[in-house]
DNA sequence: TCCAGATAGTTGACTAGGAAACAATATTCA
DNA sequence: TGAATATTGTTTCCTAGTCAACTATCTGGA
């Protein structure tokens, strides 16, 4: 052979699960899209909706992101009125993002959307493949120490 | 309870897998990035070893990129002289790309770091773990029809 | 007490992609 | 043959991130 053989792309199992998860993240993203949400954004309002309001920079671990893209994030969010900003009253610099009700009456319907989204890909597997592939993955998870919520 | 339950961000299979396959992803990167190579760069020269020359249109079928992305990819590898384009000979609107000598010579050595990556991540698993997983995610891909290199 | 450093959030410059308009060339078919 | 249409690649404008510098505020120790 003329050129040194490699590996293909193909033999790799990251090649794969990055094939499929693309797709996921993109059926997912055009079903948001109606509703005028980005992936992002969904992340952040359904974090929301546990804990009545979270500080930016908590967000911005959690999610694996910068604050500077938590802070255009919000911006955006409290243009379309569905979170909110509060000073924080006991620490001058700190702040607080809340969920509106406009906001929160939207979380369960793009929750729907997650569901539907899911059970497209993965609702046909046999429920003992599905738990052995998900144990799988946090198991990697557990093992590299992975914690943040995937958005991108 | 006071607002509706809704499912859980993590009882989606999706969610775990983009988790880990993010991770993945982002690791490759990082060791791309010692050699000054973004993935969606590896990508095109993996695709370009094996063919000696390939219209950037195609390239950008298989990569599931419009071709104004591919224009810029392409434009940025010259830069780095990876790659070169060529005018086609037949067709005074289409063009080739080819590795350069420089290029093909790279294309093993991030071959093997694409290698390690993977085995980071899936290099534990038992043999039949991964490729009843391997296998799941392939009739997936079938299944959707998902025939694009993901890259991004 | 007060100042040096730490922390919270914002901003501006930059990057890589998409969408759509565009120019150049090919093709089709009346 | 020649005009309408299709195709190839480029370009412009836009978006959503990163990074690093910045401002404002808080805290801990001499």
């Amino acid at each position: 052979m003329q050129y040194p053989s490699i590996s293909a792309l193909t033999s790799h199992l990251g090649y794969w699960m990055r094939m499929v998860s693309n797709q996921v993240s993109l059926a997912f993203a055009k079903k948001l899209e109606a509703k005028d949400v980005t992936v992002a954004e969904w992340v952040v309002m359904r974090e929301l909706y546990d804990v009545e309001a979270l500080a930016p920079s908590r967000l911005a671990e959690r999610m694996g992101m910068t604050r500077g893209a938590i802070s255009k994030l919000a911006d955006r969010l409290i243009v379309k009125a569905l979170i909110a900003r509060h000073a924080s009253p006991d620490d001058g610099r700190a702040q607080t993002l809340a969920l509106t009700p406009e906001g929160r009456r939207l979380v369960p319907e793009l929750a729907a959307l997650a569901d539907t989204n899911d059970a497209e890909y993965f609702g046909h597997l046999p429920p003992d493949e599905r738990r052995m592939i998900e144990d799988t993955l946090k198991a990697i998870a557990e093992r590299r120490d992975i914690r943040t919520i995937p958005v991108e």
